[in-house]
DNA sequence: GTCTATATAGGGATAGAC
DNA sequence: GTCTATCCCTATATAGAC
């Protein structure tokens, strides 16, 4: 899956298809320039797909589903509350930062940019609820502080979303190369640090009650 | 100019933009859709502004300058770098709170959606260079730990500006109303806390250099 | 300054040959 | 399965009356 040499059209059409979404949201994409991109006519490309809606649910729905696979994957694997929170973590870093024009895809659509009639599935929900509740039960079982772990979770997505979609344009002067390996794994410990910080229980100057 | 019982058209119609380029993005918004909310017909709007583009403009400069300008007042402040830091958290979060859908058309702007020939101004680079400064200041004067300043700053930028933007979408299962003023306090004090946790230059472990 | 009517372009989608 | 040609609608923008 990994090492593709011989790709089909529809293949190649949805990779085409990502870039654009990605760098010119749902309705700046025109087929044309995906079409352009693969090298065959606008016209072939219904040949594949229907309308532009559905090769825009093709990319993102795909991408979606092996996401939450792979975040469950590390939500149900062994370990404890904290050890689950870096894996969490560096799975994220590593999807983002692998993947940098779906998840500005995922975020424009969290934005509200998608096809017209379009309102997100409740599956983006449910997968940040699980999150969520790994860290209540950490909290719960006296291993975490008692700060609000919705902030928290929704906090760290925003964090390293930003920093390899909307950083890339703001950045680039400073930070050379955003997404070269060294950089990715420096993010990761920045962020596993960040977030130890704040859910350490000592020092108990944690006022930030959940509720 | 907080309070303007009598708004010209104008104003009227730079707010209805306001709203539908925040949730629907450049290229999803109609001028129709415009017209609608104030209440007159679309070519009107040609009478204020000579073109779509234009409008987008007139929207984006004006916010961005003001908040510029609001930036760069704490900056140019009196106190400590970590009051500056502070004071610098709660006037963004202000900001991104009370202007939710301007907020959102920044971002989508730094994603790349805005008008066919745009390129992104550098004013937002010197401004966020101006915020890297403070803290790359304060840790040669060792007040502060050593850790990636510019990721923090993308990082915490990031972190506020999804938590009142995309989070509102993910998020209103759970936290009621994320606009409460009690709520935006909440997080106030969520990521100044964060952040000190990050700067506080104690407890040696901090092994994230700056290059 | 606001309207109605209209020009013009561009982009999604279809038909049908090869 | 890919192409050329074309349909058709929508959206920006203009013209000109009131």
């Amino acid at each position: 899956m990994a090492f593709t040499p011989e790709r089909g059209t529809r293949d190649r059409i949805l990779e085409a298809a990502e870039a654009s979404l990605g760098q010119c949201g749902y309705h700046g994409t025109r087929l044309q320039q995906i079409a352009e991109r693969v090298g065959i006519q606008k016209a072939s490309l219904f040949h594949y797909f229907p309308s532009k809606e559905h090769l825009y649910h093709a990319v993102v729905d795909e991408w979606f589903d092996e996401t939450e696979r792979t975040i469950r994957r590390v939500l149900e694997a062994e370990g404890s509350p904290l050890q689950k929170v870096r894996r969490l973590i560096e799975t994220y870093v590593d999807l983002v930062a692998t993947h940098p024009d779906l998840t500005k895809i995922l975020l424009r659509q969290s934005l509200g940019d998608a096809p017209d009639g379009y309102q997100p599935k409740p599956d983006s929900q449910r997968l940040l609820a699980a999150i969520v509740t790994l860290i209540t039960d950490g909290q719960q079982a006296r291993a975490f502080a008692a700060i609000d772990a919705v902030a928290l979770v929704l906090g760290v997505m925003g964090m390293v979303t930003f920093f390899f979609t909307s950083a890339t344009v703001l950045g680039p002067p400073w930070c050379g190369d955003i997404r070269g390996a060294s950089h990715v794994e420096r993010v990761k410990r920045h962020v596993i640090q960040l977030v130890e910080r704040c859910l350490t229980p000592e020092r108990g100057d944690l006022n930030l009650a959940v509720a």
